[in-house]
DNA sequence: TCATATTTGATGTACGAACCTCATTTGTGT
DNA sequence: ACACAAATGAGGTTCGTACATCAAATATGA
């Protein structure tokens, strides 16, 4: 590492590996035309020096512009909808760092379509932040990208066995831990059903969540029985059915946990029960939706990750990465945060 | 806007305005020797072009003329600490992007040393994120500063009636008012009283959170009680003495709502104590030891503001001040957040 | 060993803004 | 109209990297 005092620049590289700048230029880049031991002597005066390009500098020197894809789902729920909206105000972020940002609009649930679209990008984007799918297709098709020097990320929902550089999402059953405590620790030693509603099981990370839920409930609630588990679809009108079989069902119903999207149907169900006790509602996400069902006392507790944060942690990763810059990891964590009445925003 | 399609350089803006660069360069940096009428023109041509000085180029050509101060406060409590440990990690940070970062450390408590700190900068920073004091004295001194054209924030604790470009910390009233809101819940209906221990009513965010935890305690939650709030000035020790007074004269407390640093103490007497019903606790910051707490169930939640964010947030915003660019309200706004056993980080 | 291919060096330009110096123009008061 | 100050222009240098070109050195194969 030498001395702090300043960064180490190209120059003191080429100075010290022994060779000249272009040469230095040529193995940062991965441009052929070196011998492998110049290769190997150019990176270790790199490691020495602790050597990281200034990003300023690369940017500014950068001819062309970078050019990211958001892969998003086309036409699905409110909290997608908010995340394209935060990536085009990033995009205005990523225009003073000249690079463009799009939002490519595809099916990402099903994995044919997802790795389709992943393939045929070519070489036209040199980083892809996506919305992925834990299948064999998607991960084949974002390893096949990553070999071509494409730098993937993914966004909001992972694909682990890939080779992707960075998940910028929320460890999910962390967040279904937290939704049973909070269900535990609201209820307060009553006793009773708890039914959960997800989107589907085959989604990472409703899974995810729901396997974290029973991990608490069954460990540290054992007053609280929780039923079986149902598949909405993320849709509204069938969440609301469901809701109302339950609480017909189960007149000792306690609790709801939302796991995926649409928790209107369920609100509705739940605003149109009359009980001695409220039966409690936690669910995901803080958008006008749930705000608006949180300040009327439906919805108890929102279970967030901001997407604002999201769409941006997902630019400066892949700028990181294109640049070789490093990644700030505690600045890029994304946090499952609670939601309640009085620190909303 | 003009042409979105290429962002706007200096040189535009030059040409537009009927000037030489020279004469932008002085309106950008508020240089005198430039007529009104001639600045105005400038600033018109700005505006037209929608010009944002390139980041990446005023990075570099800043070369390390950038000097920020954290001024801290000298051997106080964890947090504080931990808010240190973060700058320092920061400065590593800023030395990346060319700018040199000092940590100063002084009696932020006494206003008459702070400002005297402060009136002692002369001009040997362009930009200072100082934990300040709401007091007139150092109001004084801020606005000296900013004055002097010097870009200041404020860190942690803010002062409102200054000219301080921008306050780096969190909403305290409503962070109250969420505690109040979690104790009020997980008691689910009990009756009982609540103790609440500060650190000093004279510190601004000590009373604030008090009024915020008062408003929604008398508001919503009628069956509970709050005593007469203490001070333990930030001291584990006098914290102890106060638990475990409040715990003797009150056999139906069932809460603590600690609002400043040093909940050891209130955790020691909490330890030895032996009721039917644990006696909820509430209390700021995520460290070390009150994760510990956490862990043990002496602790039911943290109401959290992130260090890290608040040092990179001001070494954010102050660079951003002092390169005439654009402040992410979104990204530097700072959160309440809810931290439970399972949302740990 | 010679011809050819591969590897390396030397050098220059560009990026956009900050900051500097020195000349020159413009304005002001008398 | 004059001196003098204030305002402005012109131009250069710097930051650290990307990228291009051409020459020189070295390695490789027949």
């Amino acid at each position: 590492m030498e001395n702090a005092s300043l960064p180490a620049t190209l120059k003191d590289v080429a100075r010290l590996a022994g060779v000249s700048l272009a040469t230095v230029d040529r193995v940062l880049h991965g441009r052929n035309g070196v011998r492998a031991v110049t290769v190997r002597r150019v990176q270790d005066a790199i490691d020495q020096l602790g050597f990281r390009p200034h990003a300023a500098a690369a940017e500014l020197a950068r001819a062309g512009r970078l050019r990211f894809a958001y892969v998003m789902p086309r036409g699905s729920n409110a909290f997608m909808h908010e995340i394209s909206a935060s990536v085009n105000e990033v995009k205005g972020w990523l225009a003073g760092r000249r690079a463009i940002a799009e939002v490519i609009e595809t099916d990402v649930f099903d994995p044919v379509i997802l790795a389709a679209t992943l393939n045929g990008f070519g070489d036209r984007y040199s980083g892809i932040a996506v919305v992925a799918l834990d299948h064999p297709l998607v991960r084949a098709a974002i390893d096949d990208l990553v070999g071509r020097g494409v730098h993937v990320v993914t966004l909001v929902s992972d694909a682990p066995g890939s080779h992707r550089a960075h998940y910028v999402g929320i460890d999910n059953t962390a967040a279904g831990r937290t939704a049973a405590s909070l269900l535990g620790r609201f209820l307060g030693g009553r006793k009773g059903r708890i039914g959960v509603v997800a989107g589907s099981f085959a989604l990472r990370d409703h899974a995810e969540r729901l396997s974290g839920f029973m991990q608490v409930m069954t460990g540290e609630y054992p007053d609280l029985q929780v039923l079986a588990p149902e598949e909405g679809r993320d849709d509204p009108a069938l969440n609301e059915t469901i809701a109302r079989r339950m609480l017909a069902a189960h007149p000792d119903l306690v609790g709801i946990y939302n796991i995926g999207a649409g928790p209107e149907g369920i609100a509705t169900a739940l605003m149109e029960e009359a009980r001695a006790q409220r039966v409690l509602f936690v669910t995901h996400e803080s958008m006008p939706a749930t705000r608006r069902l949180l300040n009327l006392g439906i919805v108890d507790a929102l279970i967030h990750q901001d997407p604002g944060h999201e769409a941006r942690s997902a630019a400066r990763v892949l700028l990181a990465l294109c640049s070789g810059e490093a990644i700030q990891a505690a600045q890029e964590k994304i946090r499952i945060e609670i939601i309640m009445r009085d620190n909303m925003y």
